[in-house]
DNA sequence: GATATGTGTCAACATGTGTTGACCATTCGC
DNA sequence: GCGAATGGTCAACACATGTTGACACATATC
């Protein structure tokens, strides 16, 4: 017997349909989420969520567009940019950045792709570059890419030596690399060989 | 009709199957590729690859596994290793390690995930630790990490600021931050404020 | 020549997917 | 009260996938 209340829930259904995909693509790849798993999670039939959004792909689209609106990973000023983007990369399940788990997840998918590079093209790697300063595209596009690594192989390989505490050196490790690259910015020919890292 | 001389080809007709999965597996993920597109490319029936394998997670082993045992990835000793690496991470798909590219397009497939673990931790990181010295796992697994990024934001997400020339500033740059991470090992506790790179 | 074995095909099954159209129920405007 | 819109279900389709078992052909063995 179903639910007798269902038809009174009336407004809303779809932002729980929304949240529901983002909390799923942020766990699992585009491929390994199905409509249906959406529609169980919010007690709703598959037909149901289809009409709601069009198709996968849109939902998808929206999903990924709804979670990198409220995003937080390029959100420190230039000199604690290293600190803030090691500490996400590093950050659990729980905490960890839905768009950045959206991103990890699903970054191997063909369907996925074009969405996937918008989204780290606008809500990161172009931030990141403003907040860099100069002609630092390229330089944020490799802190962006080490940051997918990291986040990668953390938390789908689950290598143990980045598995560790949070806070430790393995993120003062990470923080220095990445600080290395945002201060490699601007040097335009290197006469010599020049470490720009110290002054 | 069906080629006459089918059955006469006999031997090697195993390993015709695992080249082309090897081939497509390096393409498109471990969910995109199907038996049927493997058996086509070897212009054989889909059940006799699967027979032939007993199952397509097998296959895909085999496929990693091979592909593994001759991966040029890490082949350069300590001086050029960043270089060759840098030059790894941005080799087109022609030139490109055919388990690399096995990696980076299934690494967000849950079925693949324990097999491309284990790869990348024998393939690459313990011999990038060895060859590194000291106590480096740690950082063999940062920079086998960046390489995976790297890979995955030219050849899949198909990031302008890393698709240019193969051999430029831009290898430099990946270069120098991989160096970083190779001269950073050993540095016990960090007695103040350091930079290991300069001496 | 009979037979077993390797090499392979064919047809089908079981399952899971996105998607569609018909339909039901409740609520709102009039 | 009544029709229409809103919010939703149900059953089914079309398709792709891994997998299985029965069968065919050629070759080698005895």
């Amino acid at each position: 017997m179903p639910i007798k209340a269902t038809a009174r829930i009336a407004v809303g259904s779809r932002d729980r349909i929304l949240n529901a995909a983002i909390k799923r693509f942020s766990r699992n790849s585009y491929e390994r989420t199905s409509l249906r798993d959406i529609a169980t999670d919010v007690g709703v039939d598959v037909a149901y969520v289809h009409r709601c959004f069009g198709s996968k792909d849109r939902l998808f689209s929206e999903a990924i567009e709804a979670s990198a609106h409220v995003s937080e990973l390029v959100n420190a000023s230039k000199d604690e940019l290293a600190e803030s983007l090691a500490s996400h990369a590093l950050a659990g399940r729980g905490q960890r950045d839905q768009a950045l788990g959206i991103f990890i997840h699903s970054v191997s998918s063909p369907e996925a792709a074009p969405l996937l590079r918008r989204f780290i093209l606008d809500s990161v790697i172009d931030p990141l570059s403003e907040e860099i300063g100069g002609s630092s595209t390229t330089q944020a596009t490799l802190i962006a890419a080490l940051l997918t690594g990291v986040s990668i192989f953390r938390n789908m390989l689950r290598l143990r030596p980045l598995l560790g505490a949070e806070g430790g050196e393995l993120e003062a490790l990470i923080a220095q690399a990445i600080q290395g690259m945002i201060e490699r910015v601007d040097v335009p020919k290197a006469p010599g060989k020049l470490e720009g890292a110290c002054q």
